[in-house]
DNA sequence: GCTATGACAAGGA
DNA sequence: CTCCTTGCCATAG
């Protein structure tokens, strides 16, 4: 398996029960800024087996954008909606309620090196989901 | 090694 | 708000 998928399976795993993250914060906390499609192909590839909260990723406005998956939107509504997300028939939510954002000592277990974590401070833009 | 393909993100019309 | 465009980058073939 490469390091991506083992980074995405990873930070997935780490949302707790209720939380949601976005394609792009997986990517960010991987160590790929850009990386937010490849995250959703990779979700796409999951199996029965593995024990990965997939319906807890979700796109940056609040909305769930699954196409073409084994799974549907419906299903990943009805997911979170048992958790608690409050998810309209439209598939948007609040997302800024239910972020889940990691604290410092949370990120540094992700090991993400000092040069990245200082490149992403200087761009607003990504800096957003660290604290 | 090269091209096409996305469960994305952000900005503009 | 909804569409459209561009940038993006790990895989599959």
């Amino acid at each position: 398996m490469s390091d991506f998928k083992k980074g995405v399976l990873r930070v997935v795993k780490l949302v707790p029960y209720g939380k949601v993250i976005s394609y792009g914060q997986v990517a960010l906390y991987v160590g790929i800024p850009r990386a937010a499609r490849q995250v959703g192909w990779t979700l796409n590839q999951l199996k029965e087996g593995e024990k990965v909260p997939w319906w807890r990723v979700v796109n940056n406005f609040g909305r769930i954008s699954i196409k073409g998956s084994n799974f549907s939107a419906a299903q990943q509504r009805d997911l979170l909606i048992k958790e608690g997300v409050e998810v309209s028939e439209d598939l948007t939510f609040e997302i800024d309620k239910y972020r889940f954002m990691p604290d410092k000592n949370l990120i540094k277990e992700l090991g993400l090196d000092q040069n990245y974590l200082e490149m992403i401070s200087k761009h607003i833009r990504y800096s957003k989901y660290f604290r």
